[in-house]
DNA sequence: GTAATTGCAAATAATTTGCTGGGTG
DNA sequence: CACCCAGCAAATTATTTGCAATTAC
C-alpha cells in the first residue's frame, strides 16, 4: 500500500460523483503534485481487482469508479451523464437464468436510464 | 440506404455471435472488398440510431453489436467473452426506482456474468 | 536488500473525423 | 448538378506499457 494508492482510494471513497480516472488524477495531484496518470490507472485497476472499488464502464467511452462496493444498481442520466446509486432490491433469480441457458451465473449488473430531475425540466 | 449500409445490416442480422466492428468489417469485405473500416463504424452508428441494431458496450474495451432489437438481456462468459441472448422476463419495476429517487426512468439494461458450459470444465 | 512501484513518455486500441472524389437521385 | 456518402489516412480519446529510478517493507 503505497501513499499513491492510499490517496487514490481516499479520493474515490470520499466522492459520490462516480468519478473518471482523469478527475481522480486531478484530485490526487492536490495531495501528490508529482503523481502520474499512469499510476492512477495502475492503482485503479489494482484496487478494482482487490475488490476495494468498482469500475463502471457501461454505455460510455470511458470508465467511472465507485467507492461503494456492496451490491447496488445505478441510474444514468442520458442528458447530463450523472450516475446515481440505487439501493433497491429486485427479485432477480440466477437460478432462472441458469435453467434457461445451462450456464453458471456468478453475478449480474443492472442499470437504469432516463432523465434526472434537473435535466427533465428542459 | 447505400449498398454498404445494407451489407453491414445483413452481416449483423445474420450472425448470432454479437460481433465486433472489426469482425463485421472483415465479413463485409467479402462482399465489398473496398469497404473501409471508417464506413463500417459510421454505418453501425447510423443503424444504431435508427433502431435497427443494438450496440453492446459493457465491461469491455470495445463494442459488440446485436441484430436483435427487441428487449432482452445478456449473459457474458468471463472466461471466453462469449455473449448469449437471454429471452427471460424479470419483474423490474421502473416505478419503484422512480419513487426511490425521483427520476424519470425510460429503460434498463441487465447483464449476467459467469462461466459458460464449455469454459466451466477447466 | 530486494522486489514492487513510481514518473515519464511513448505505444496501443478502438473509434472518430477531415478531406476529396465518386455515385445517385 | 447538388449533395450525401464512401474511402483513405490522420487525429482523437482513453488506457496501457517499457524503462530507469525510487520506495516500501
Amino acid at each position: 500500500m503505497t501513499k499513491q494508492k492510499k490517496i487514490i482510494l481516499e479520493v474515490v471513497r470520499s466522492s459520490n460523483i462516480h468519478p473518471t480516472a482523469d478527475w481522480i488524477y486531478e484530485q490526487a495531484k492536490k495531495e501528490l503534485p508529482d503523481i502520474s496518470l499512469g499510476t492512477v490507472y495502475r492503482n485503479l485497476k489494482l484496487l478494482r481487482d482487490m475488490g476495494e472499488i468498482l469500475e463502471l464502464n457501461w454505455g460510455s467511452t470511458f470508465s467511472r469508479y465507485d467507492g461503494i462496493t456492496e451490491n447496488h444498481y445505478h441510474f444514468v442520466c442520458k442528458k447530463c451523464g450523472k450516475i446515481m446509486d440505487l439501493h433497491l432490491r429486485f427479485n432477480i433469480s440466477h437460478e432462472a437464468v441458469e435453467k434457461a441457458a445451462s450456464i453458471n451465473v456468478e453475478s449480474h449488473r443492472l442499470e437504469f436510464y432516463g432523465a434526472c430531475t434537473s435535466c427533465d425540466q428542459d
